[in-house]
DNA sequence: CGTGTCATGTAAGGAGTTACATGATTTG
DNA sequence: CAAATCATGTAACTCCTTACATGACACG
């Protein structure tokens, strides 16, 4: 699901600004799914233009003013059409995977420091997901934290595959 | 690692031409790094007038002339500092994930739907790469073989995680 | 005689990121 | 007094895909 259909779902939930919007994007759920501002402002432009959704500008003292944006029918329409059209399978690249292809071409230790490293990077997000695990069982709804759980278990699986490399490597297999 | 990263890699190994590459990155490695002639042709061209390759022409008769790259000792040191700089965690955008985020506006039964459906087109890659099992075993060095494994258990693991939302779904955990 | 394989290439488009520009107000 | 937060936006760039153009030979 590109820009478009993430926002259209956020604001099918409430209506909201482009900054509300990065900030839920940047959030305990960007594993799966960012967006920058740059992505963000020109989606939400094209998609008042298309009718998709609609602005209503807040005048604000001190600070700037926001631009609060609701979903039409016509936006509620298409969300419902991109949510039941075919999932796409994963699409990823692996730069883990990318590296191992040409091992062959590394001395022993350095494959060892690139299994070990990339094993850190994992256990770092994994550790980094899991403090933010209050905050999302305060506020997500239940699938939201299935989407969650999805995620560190993605992370979990995908540490004990490249483990399981690595114990080849170590030949204590 | 981008296009031109995994091409030096491959002609680290021997050289090729850009329809032979296309070949490789098409076949069973394509689950995590596949590229178009699109990418293919423009990355050799330049990486030409970098220094980092060299090309010959083979002149035929009857089929095309072929133009075979060949690595340099500028490609190589490239290609090293590419090896050995810091892995990229991975990078992935789910379209399952972004449904589940938003299940609560659909039905039961549509959810349900998403995930079976998921977990067919999940079981029919594994299939597929399955089928190329042989090809692989007899082609592949260690390495090589250890990234389909990779692929293998990263695809039954997706389907194992999948499975589990669905478990809560239907109500049986 | 159509389809597939061999073989190279380009132009246009898609979908994003990064970096910049602006500027007040709040927090440490 | 510096840095973060609030808030919007654009221009340039990256990196890739899709679709097209070309053309001969081999297979069934």
């Amino acid at each position: 699901m590109d820009a478009q259909g993430m926002i259209l779902g956020m604001l099918q939930r409430r209506s909201m600004t482009g900054y509300e919007l990065k900030k839920i994007f940047s959030s305990s759920f960007a594993f799966f799914s960012e967006f920058s501002f740059g992505s963000i402002y020109p989606a939400l432009k094209k998609m008042e233009q298309d009718g998709l959704i609609t602005m209503r500008m807040e005048i604000q003292h001190g600070t700037p003013n926001r631009k609060i944006y609701t979903i039409t029918d016509k936006g509620r329409d298409r969300f419902r059409m991109i949510l039941t059209s075919p999932v796409e399978l994963i699409s990823f690249r692996s730069d883990f995977l990318s590296r191992l292809f040409f091992f062959s071409q590394l001395s022993c230790e350095e494959r060892k420091d690139i299994c070990h490293g990339y094993r850190s990077a994992i256990l770092e997000k994994l550790a980094q997901m899991e403090a933010r695990r209050p905050e999302i069982e305060e506020k997500a709804d239940l699938f939201q934290l299935q989407c969650f759980e999805f995620g560190v278990r993605f992370f979990q699986d995908l540490d004990a595959n490249v483990a399981e490399r690595l114990n080849l490597l170590e030949g204590q297999l």
